[in-house]
DNA sequence: AATGAATGAGTGTTCATTCAT
DNA sequence: AATGAATGAACACTCATTCAT
């Protein structure tokens, strides 16, 4: 029973390791090539497998793009949460709101492309993408809008504003995108500052 | 003379014709299916003519494509232009800003899905998109760096603020996106004041 | 009467005018790509037409190059036999044999090439090609296998020897090949002369 | 390890077997419908495979064309290098080089037809084939020059006469054209030995 | 569990031919 | 007689997926 019980441990254990290498192999070429423009072939070849051992992992090319974003939104997710419920006061929510996304999308610049794909393509995805979107976008607004939701926040207690939250969501994308095809970490550091800043003051501030 | 200038001139107005035809189908496709998951036979069913037919007036899939983005870029760039500039408070041009974007993508819905399924790409398109994608970007923040340097925009005269330009583009495109995938005309209405008074006194305003 | 006959006259002037034209520009084409890598509008713009009038002359590309084949082929005859038969020892027809071929192929390079790839697909080829290859053939052999039938010639009288007519044909052809494609003039008068020695003494000449 | 070794073995046998089936297939095909008008599509049927099965073994239409011709080529080199080799005097050797020819191309009229479709587009054919061809042009005629540079050959010692080695392959291409285009065995036999005798002593002899 | 050979539907593109003008 | 826009069949080639080993 021991025996047994070890042998099939060790295989799960093969069996993760293959599913995350095969994973990771796909989120790079589906980041350098698009969904398209991938081929299981490279994807096999990446991972070091032979092509029919990728559909032993995944039911299918379409299946593993999905994997790959969905692993990608749900550890960003945690991520956020952790960093987000860190802070205490509502500028310091945010700005943990905007500089872990910055981060992330930066240390995982693969997942960003696809992220940015998919999330470019709103309504016209698979249901199942589409899902997946939703589901963190929602979470992502709750963060926000539990953080606008403090009493310091300046709108009237209990009565979170979406529109605050879409608001800041909205920004701290376009601050991540520019970050990532060429503005500099000193500018992007102003960029969050200036959000931060016009967040509470509006634009008028100095 | 006048017989050939008549004839000329109807062969002309049938070949207009005949590329607003394929364009319009192909926009239709594209905004469905995406560029690769379209295929010219789709896009010639839609269009009503032969496969070949297609090649006669784009030479290629990815130049229509190209046609089918550039075009409505162009259209967009010139209302957005008309309309700010129409406008003289730094408030009204913003409004007319976010207001032309939404009428305009809430009509092109179909061009706003390439829109934005190009847009999420950056970084890795096709350099004749990329080029496209960024005049109109540049254009586009050029309208609203005009605007933020007008005397009563708060700033310090004569210093547009890039960052500002930013967030009020992506904030735009925020409100627009959740407006074509769900969001009500009436919340959209709501979604404009919020920003603008946003933008003139931060989320802390009433 | 006078006027019709005119008229009909000249558009038969006309249509022989576009005809040899047509013909023409095909043969150049053909020449350059061969058969299937000519396409009807390349020929079409070389001659200066649009692409249906190609049909109103002839009937399919196929026709097309048959007419531009036979042409060179019935004209080339016509050269060899009005020199051949002007010529009046063995050695001078044979000598006039190879050169009318060798200087009707490099006045006619364009022909040379179509009637090289038509030649080389013996028992390949469609039925009608067939036919007008044969019978230039034929004509060509004849030629040759009257002069050898002369008295002066070695054989017994009234005896023609094919063998030895198709010998000199095929070396003929091997010169004309190897001027055309590279050989120099002076070379291609020695193969000549040493041609005519051997038919006379065989390798053993000096 | 033996097990490994038989299997590797088993499929190198396979893989061969198919490179072989399918050459085979194009063979036929190319040379009953030559390069252009062959399709793949009737290669893989002809080969009783898939049509993607084909670009596994072969990377294009055009490699398979060139191997198609280039094994022909090699395998026929080597029986010509053999055989008149194998023979002593000019004559035989020169009866060697006719004759193997005849055989070889007997036994392989499809690699005939490619062949001469091939050999008559000198000068404007793609370079690989260009080479092929050349080089197996090269080593012919070096057989029939190291023959022809033999003592007894009449020349004047240790000057070959590349014309004369170009005569006799003109004439055996010739006669070999007519054995497989409907001239009889006998014929061609005599067609031999009438083309060895005129090399000794010209058309004269009887 | 792992392989990679085999499949065949699907792609963008070309072009001989037709036909309304 | 002349045009050239329109057609659609045909093509080389790719690739997600299957399956015998």
């Amino acid at each position: 029973m021991t025996r047994q019980g070890t042998r099939r441990t060790k295989q799960q254990v093969v069996a993760e390791f293959r599913h995350a290498e095969i994973l990771d192999a796909a989120r790079r070429v589906f980041a350098a090539r698009g969904f398209e423009g991938a081929s299981v072939d490279d994807i096999a070849r990446r991972a070091r497998v032979a092509k029919g051992t990728v559909y032993l992992y995944y039911p299918s090319k379409r299946a593993l793009y999905r994997a790959a974003l969905r692993r990608g939104l749900e550890s960003l997710v945690q991520e956020l949460r952790r960093r987000v419920y860190a802070a205490h006061t509502l500028r310091d929510k945010i700005r943990a709101f905007m500089t872990t996304k910055i981060d992330y999308f930066e240390q995982h610049g693969d997942f960003f492309r696809i992220y940015c794909a998919e999330a470019g393509r709103a309504g016209c995805r698979p249901a199942d993408l589409e899902r997946d979107l939703e589901a963190f976008s929602r979470e992502q607004l709750a963060l926000l809008q539990d953080a606008l939701a403090l009493p310091g926040a300046g709108g009237r207690p209990g009565r979170p504003r979406p529109a605050a939250a879409f608001a800041l969501a909205d920004m701290t994308h376009g601050v991540v995108t520019r970050r990532l095809f060429g503005r500099s970490r000193a500018e992007t550091r102003r960029d969050v500052a200036f959000l931060l800043e016009m967040a509470e003051k509006g634009l008028a501030a100095r």
